[in-house]
DNA sequence: CGTTATTATGCAAATTATTGCTTAAGCAAA
DNA sequence: TTTGCTTAAGCAATAATTTGCATAATAACG
């Protein structure tokens, strides 16, 4: 029930193609909304159905057609509906803690490893973040409101990344004390 | 691929039915790992056809039959097997941020009131977690391999909240200022 | 005492999401 | 110039998850 919704915010600022969408979703939204863009096509013809995007074809001589959407005033409207709404905090699916669950003698170094390789994946992306923080916010406080929403979450991937390097740094020391 | 996994893990410590597990979930990997009691049902029938676990039922008079499942040794290996992977970080989703991609005037105060709600939720939820440490790991360095594993699970979920309850500070007064 | 919750146990259908495939063009190196 | 990689668009099949159903005992409410 909320694929559909961040869509509908991504049409927010301008029409957009399926494709479209989905390379902006890579660099945005997706961040903390993952899909794919066969699910991106489906929930867009929905969205048709439903009437809150309306899609018009544009004939490409060269390669497949696109359909490019924009938003509705019902769209709109669903959408303003939807943020008054409550939100829940998110389910994360946390693998490693799984694993670490089933942690023993013998896995010991397995799992010491593994903290190890994560540990240096999330340093990469909080770097990546940060290089996106100096490059499009530098000062935070002079941003409109639109651009507000996005710093924070920007902000919000940066402090649970700087968390989570805290956490492997806890965990290996932990696990290889055992 | 994974829902199995967190299953045979929960059958190492000893048998159980699937009602025992989705009890045992709720407490244990299910903070990590959420699954209803009808995904677990459905998972054992799989493992048990795989091989993984054998299912004993028991007959009960006044209520339906449980089934006890067993780990199986190849079930075993597949867990030992499994562990040698390498994990992907969880992949999240904050409606809450699609919510502020939409921040603008006119949401504005709508946006105040849910991170407040949602602040509120986050408190109380690092509370429980703290509760759970000060009673059950009061001393980290003096656990075994097994309990170390799920120390850091805690661990990580205080970690978790206390960086979400600092975004929201952060969040209320950077859009309560735009 | 009858009605409503809660606990206990499990199955099936519907919905959502992921994976894999297809077509077609453009570019770049062997 | 043929082989291979990438972008673009979309569909279909499969897997994962959620919702809804069923049954029955026990506890609690008023």
């Amino acid at each position: 029930m909320a694929l559909s919704h961040a869509i509908l915010v991504s049409l927010l600022d301008r029409s957009h193609s399926g494709y479209d969408l989905a390379k902006r979703f890579d660099q945005t939204v997706g961040f903390f909304w993952p899909v794919s863009h066969q699910q991106i096509y489906q929930e867009l013809h929905k969205l048709a159905r439903a009437g809150w995007v309306r899609g018009e074809t544009i004939e490409q001589a060269d390669r497949p057609n696109r359909i490019v959407y924009e938003l509705t005033s019902e769209g709109r409207q669903a959408l303003d509906a939807w943020l008054t709404e409550p939100t829940s905090p998110p389910s994360f699916k946390e693998e490693l803690l799984v694993k670490l669950f089933a942690l023993e003698g013998a896995n010991r170094d397995t799992l010491v490893m593994e903290l190890g390789r994560r540990r240096a994946l999330h340093i990469e992306r909080l770097a990546r973040y940060e290089s996106i923080m100096a490059e499009h916010y530098p000062d935070p406080t002079v941003l409109n409101a639109r651009k507000r929403g996005r710093y924070l979450g920007l902000r919000m991937g940066i402090l649970t990344e700087r968390t989570t390097i805290a956490w492997c740094d806890e965990a290996i020391a932990c696990v290889g004390a055992a």
